[in-house]
DNA sequence: GAAGAAATCTGGTGTATACCAGTTTAGCCT
DNA sequence: AGGCTAAACTGGTATACACCAGATTTCTTC
């Protein structure tokens, strides 16, 4: 018969949220250290660890790569239909929109991209890479793939602005279909190094293929989002 | 100088992905037990444990409760916009669909689900809660809620049939629009049973709201996906 | 005060062990 | 062959401990 039941998992995820759901820890706060709460509970840190991660899985809270575990803030809508910038979806609800680009380079279509594209396999395309955030944290990565014939000038374009509204603007290029994938992946150890996630972290993947109204693919984009951080929302209006 | 580095949670995903991708343990194959895989990997069984979780985390393999891991089977793809009948995704993609309903009942609408349906709080609601599963294995579970008042007869229907075709065939229903919400949660501890999954399993969600002609909303429902069976495909038609 | 080095703190990852609660299997009995 | 029981097996969850690497803070030095 023991004296001191031992504390679970699921005690300690009451203890936390109900911390969270009262307020008492606020958006972005930070919680104590593992060792500080496994301290106060009595038990041990592997439980708390445990209680934290079904906490994170939720969305409730993130860590940060060694520097300690945050209370999630509220989840952005998103509508991967519309095209739409990212930058006027995170203004419209209040947050400060952060982009920068990582990479951009000329590649070669291989099979997998030339399938996805609907090019010949070698068909020179632009390749970007930008990770992106709101209130100081980076919520995803993006890899977007451009016709490299379609936009001969677009290397030399600051990559900051909003790649939408440009590729309108400035190309006159009009949208007219819009495929969307979306799946749980898994973080691949550089994209968990870039958004200070742990290995192997769960993320919504999302990819989506623009065609205008000749029907050619005039992007491709793959999206990695940190789960937590995301609402999609979508609408769909049938035909009369 | 440590003689015997550790083996890392890393080798044994390549262990295990290596197997996996090879076709040497197929779709739905069981994999070894957690112990006979450190006895094997001259490893502890919480290496093991680390290593299972991450594949886990990206869909490559699942557990059931105390009955060991297995190879995912491919993802299922589906288009919540078209509320079209899970039973048809599935036949099309050769699988072999499940239905099992759960439970039925006449319920007042709360705070919440008034709001959803946009009826007056207390107005008298149909609540099916129901699972699903294709080829054996169960993939969702969902809440499905109608309004009493536009489907008077329904308590009485045979609750396995396609419930989206019976709408449409036998009240004559028109579907106008449809709202869905897309955000990964975790199960609770009743339906993490029900669908054999670990406590505090991450889901996906999605909650999908249909409007007729008049605006009405005829149908509100809450889906909860095991986030490894899932492929979400929309494709948008942008207006002329 | 600014810059740089060192100590401290944090989560990340590994070891070994233990016991519990369902599932499956093996064996026994009828 | 069928049915029951008990043993073996499986993952689920908890203990305690140890060390690493990066982030942060503190202290020292100039």
């Amino acid at each position: 018969m023991p004296i001191k039941p031992h504390v679970t998992a699921a005690q300690v995820c009451g203890f936390l949220e109900s911390r969270i759901k009262s307020g008492e820890w606020g958006a972005e706060a930070k919680l104590p250290s593992e060792r500080a709460i496994s301290d106060q509970l009595q038990t041990s840190r592997v439980t708390v660890r445990e209680a934290l991660k079904r906490l994170e899985a939720n969305g409730q809270i993130y860590r940060s790569n060694r520097r300690g575990w945050f209370v999630a803030p509220p989840r952005i809508d998103y509508d991967p239909s519309r095209s739409a910038h990212f930058t006027q979806y995170a203004l419209e609800q209040g947050y400060s929109p952060y982009t920068e680009c990582l990479m951009q380079r000329l590649i070669q279509a291989d099979d997998d991209l030339a399938g996805k594209m609907a090019v010949a396999e070698g068909t020179q395309l632009l390749e970007l890479h930008r990770c992106r955030g709101i209130n100081g944290r980076l919520v995803y990565l993006e890899e977007i793939f451009l016709r490299a014939d379609l936009w001969p000038d677009l290397i030399e374009q600051p990559p900051d602005q909003s790649l939408s509204t440009m590729l309108r603007n400035h190309y006159g290029q009009l949208f007219k279909q819009v495929d969307v994938d979306i799946s749980i992946a898994s973080l691949s150890a550089a994209q968990a190094e870039i958004l200070q996630a742990p290995a192997g972290c769960s993320c919504f993947y999302i990819s989506r293929r623009t065609l205008n109204q000749e029907g050619l693919v005039i992007e491709y984009d793959r999206e990695y989002w940190r789960h937590d951080a995301l609402n999609i929302k979508v609408t769909h209006q049938f035909a009369e």
